[in-house]
DNA sequence: GTGAAGAATGAACACGTTTTCACTTTCCGT
DNA sequence: ACGGAAAGTGAAAACGTGTTCATTCTTCAC
């Protein structure tokens, strides 16, 4: 029986932070502890004394356990927590109850082996607090914990490039699925790295290719048409007598960025005016700053400006408003792409492309679920439309 | 055999999703295919076709596929990717090119049933999309990746609180630490869920308790000094003469906000300064804004605004300019805590506490490593201070 | 050439589940 | 009371790996 401490503090000059290992199957008792720094005061340290003794080497309950103490065996354990088995409802009660005293949860690791099912979504980003990122992988993971799944999180490198050591490196955790914003992939390369029934979200990148211009949509499939609130932004536009277009890019050959500009340019050549003005960022706030500052001081500058997302379009208004002493929207006309949280803070308040991000969770929460239920189903497909919100920076 | 499609798409003008399932053991050939959606012009489509044969049901090679490949036992497979392992390095080699032919990787699931490292981190947070999570968990979850690590997301309502559910959930999945950044847990509560060696980090809660006033500091920890940066901070102000501070809080009894809140008013008290008149908020944009509005209306007033965090800075900003139509820093000076990567855009320019997001993360993952190669090490401390960045909200 | 120490090797076991497959019990309509 | 269907049950076989242990092969000093 070897005996470990496990403290606790706080205080409330500093933020103590507390990284401590223990083994806690048993708690024997409440130690009482605190301490006093010369520098900071610190409040109350309260100390639990943890056993641990052979049993329990690993720190978990077993299902073993679990059954010996039920006096069933160690499948009925299994059945109990899987909703659909078929188990007498008393013997179930009764093996959940004795699961709780023990505090026994099902090893998912174990589960997976044999299952299969890891319940884990692997979600690679290139910059987790990027404003439009962090906000779909938070409602992203509120979703699939719901839904019983856990959000794996990678990082790519910040220019869009994934390689195959993420990969095989992500592979490993055996993820149910994964959920891709980068782009630099080539199809064989995710392919050979994703190898069971792993639904995939992915923006693609361009391939010249002239055989891929054939067949039809055998696959499941989220399209999010940005033409409607193009459109809705332009014709605004065009309402006030603008003429002169500029376009804020995102990353160069970024899926988004390439939709985008390409949208625009459809919709503005229909209604006759001559192309945007196309000014090179990479969806951040400094280089769209800087671009901003480039269209105006060496460039032809413009009466309005499209930004590839919402935190470039910042750069530009601050940009515009604190650098070269023009008025927004009195002088310049902004817009944006996404609708982050931070587009109605009253500083930019923006203007914007929305995308409705808990409907585009949803579905794409459905669509992983659909696919690992069955496999073998036949492709679906769903589309969401974007809208224009109209704020204070267009008017 | 049965062949299964996987296709590939990308358009212009809509942002296509692609969610798609198959098995990619094998990859057969590529079809030629592609689409035209009547309202968005959709670009091309790639299909790769893959082949899934009985050997390879579940998707991937094993180590018993790479072994009989390479003429050895299935032992030496699991020694040559264990670099400790003593194995002849010519059979190292061999086994090592076969398996990058055969695209195997050692099963994470497999692995951490036996040796019991799951190679997992959960982190529970809140609100993933705020700000300085979000940056922290950015930064985390690079550190960790770099020493082989995944990050393991889960969500905990906004309100701080964390319930024994989420925390059964979590076990589960056999994290080999959790790094907590939620408040409202009691020891017992967290020490029943977490039973292996599992490092913890952990704001802790007021306890009442007499009892925990004692001890001394047996457990690694990471201690964030907030005294030097309020100390410059008041300095600061003192010397523009400014008389009345105000705090616009955090969430209530949340252990960041309490230390902030109980530092700023020591060191005001050592200078002489009457006691911070307090906003109640909680951290978030909105609610600073509102309690910045209610502080001048309802209340007194201030020459200072100490925010609890930098969004709620930003949002005092905005209420003060754009609502109260007072002006930073000349009417009203405004400090912030934490130094996010917003807090140097124009529009805020924000003067704050800075907290060394890069210094705290290798000081954490260093607790860490050290934790789980040495679960019985003595224990250890790190202490990380804050500084003051001067930018222009005070001047 | 010899012995001993160390490296290299593979069989067997362990990890904690789910699934399959027979088998037993219960239920229900006649 | 009876048959048949359905529900309930547990032994055994996976799942893919790391670890232990006893054995064989190499190296090296004398």
């Amino acid at each position: 029986m070897r005996q470990r401490y496990w403290l606790l503090q706080r205080s409330y000059d500093s933020l103590a932070v507390t990284v401590t290992g223990f083994h806690a199957s048993k708690l024997d008792s409440v130690l009482p502890c605190g301490q006093t720094n010369e520098h900071d005061f610190i409040d109350t340290i309260a100390g639990v004394a943890l056993s641990q003794d052979e049993t329990t080497a690993r720190g978990r309950a077993t299902a073993e356990m679990v059954a010996q103490r039920a006096n069933v065996s160690r499948v009925a354990v299994s059945r109990a927590f899987n909703p659909h088995a078929s188990l007498k409802p008393a013997k179930r009660e009764l093996i959940l109850r004795i699961a709780q005293e023990l505090n026994y949860t099902p090893d998912r690791a174990a589960r997976a082996l044999v299952s299969g099912r890891s319940h884990l979504v692997g979600v690679i980003v290139p910059d987790v607090c990027s404003h439009w990122e962090s906000q779909e992988i938070d409602a992203l993971t509120t979703a699939l914990q719901a839904e019983g799944f856990a959000t794996l999180l990678f990082k790519t490198r910040i220019d869009y490039s994934m390689d195959e050591q993420l990969l095989a490196y992500m592979r490993g955790f055996n993820p149910d699925s994964v959920i891709a914003f980068v782009e630099n992939v080539k199809p064989a390369t995710l392919a050979k790295f994703l190898d069971r029934a792993v639904p995939i979200y992915v923006h693609y990148p361009r391939s010249g290719a002239p055989e891929e211009r054939q067949a039809g949509p055998l696959h499941d499939r989220l399209n999010v048409l940005h033409r409607t609130g193009v459109e809705q932004a332009v014709s605004l536009l065009q309402g006030y007598g603008v003429r002169r277009i500029a376009y804020v890019s995102g990353v160069d050959k970024s899926r988004a960025n390439t939709a985008r500009e390409h949208m625009l340019r459809v919709v503005m050549a229909e209604r006759g005016l001559a192309p945007p003005i196309i000014a090179a960022s990479d969806f951040s706030y400094d280089r769209a700053y800087a671009a901003t500052l480039d269209l105006f001081r060496v460039g032809e500058g413009a009466d309005a400006i499209f930004a590839a997302n919402d935190v470039g379009a910042f750069g530009v208004i601050d940009a515009l408003r604190h650098e070269l002493n023009l008025r927004v929207p009195e002088d310049v006309k902004v817009v944006g792409f996404d609708d982050i949280a931070q587009s109605h803070w009253k500083s930019y308040n923006l203007t914007t492309v929305k995308f409705d991000l808990e409907e585009r969770v949803r579905a794409l929460v459905r669509l992983i679920l659909r696919r690992l239920n069955n496999p073998d189903a036949p492709a679906l497909e769903e589309t969401l439309n974007t809208r224009l919100v109209v704020r204070g920076t267009v008017g």
